[in-house]
DNA sequence: TTCCTGTTGATATCGAGTTGCAATTATAGC
DNA sequence: GCTATAATTGCAACTCGATATCAACAGGAA
């Protein structure tokens, strides 16, 4: 029996789809696993996720399709500070960069957005001539509840 | 025969033996590889260099020895935009944090520091609380060089 | 010089990611 | 709706950076 494709195409398969990518069933799950992640996952765990819809699905269609993905800009590749091993993470790329910030004690990872961070872009554009396609901001250290927790 | 211990202690030795910690001739020797280094070097770089000077240094104590250095703050880790697969490459740690910035067609990693950067992260530990430890920047881009080369 | 503890080296191992290749399948053209 | 074909997949073996274990060794305080 096949699966019911009714939900939304989503806009990841969309893109990949209006770049005449083929878009076979494999494809379609990962993706979904990307689309709908409320935090950032690592390769293992987007496989596990895809198995639980698709138990076909294979280590290395993850690898690939999520290295297709970053080809096509569509994903950023996180490293979060290499607080757990060696893990990359995936997150889909956002209208505007941010910065990940990762606790050293809790691990807890906040995002922000900064006005300042796009002046600081737009500076290197100009003043090194460089053409900026990709950026990684990741800051280690202590969050708020952290420091006042030690404080006591 | 010994080899010669006239050269001046280093900064890395020093600050490492104001910790209390022991300086073997294996740390003295990957110390002053690590200080050295012109260049951003990997951990099989650094085992090679090693090498030269005391062919009995292991690659163990290099992973080991960098992540001691880490610990204390006295290098810092870079992934270079995983340009070159999974390595990651040390430098020691600034006075003042840089930009790195990578080429994706020629590979060329420049370094950038900047006002906004600072005042990034000024604003960073106000708004957000957050006690900034360590920070990493990387963009991936054209060079002015690969710009121009393309155009033509 | 001695002793104790931190450090080292050899080996085995781990785990993320890749490669080669035969089998499969999406999709364009009829 | 078929068919052809080129892209995609799954499997197994593999690469490579990094780590764990543990006996042997050596720095440095007393």
């Amino acid at each position: 029996m096949p699966l019911p494709q009714t939900e939304a195409p989503g806009r990841l398969q969309a893109e990949l789809m209006s770049r005449g990518l083929r878009m076979t069933h494999q494809r379609r799950t990962i993706l979904s696993v990307v689309e709908t992640a409320k935090q950032h996952l690592d390769a293992s765990q987007i496989l596990r996720r895809a198995r639980k819809l698709d138990p076909q699905v294979d280590r290395v269609t993850v690898y690939r399709t999520l290295k297709l993905l970053k080809r096509h800009g569509l994903v950023d590749e996180l490293d979060l500070m290499h607080m757990q091993g060696e893990k990359h993470f995936y997150e889909r790329r956002p209208q505007r960069d941010h910065i990940h910030m990762a606790c050293l004690r809790c691990g807890k990872i906040t995002e922000f957005e900064s006005d300042l961070f796009d002046r600081l872009k737009g500076q290197i554009q100009r003043d090194c001539q460089f053409h900026i396609v990709v950026t990684r901001l990741e800051i280690g250290g202590y969050c708020a509840q952290c420091r006042s927790a030690s404080k006591q």
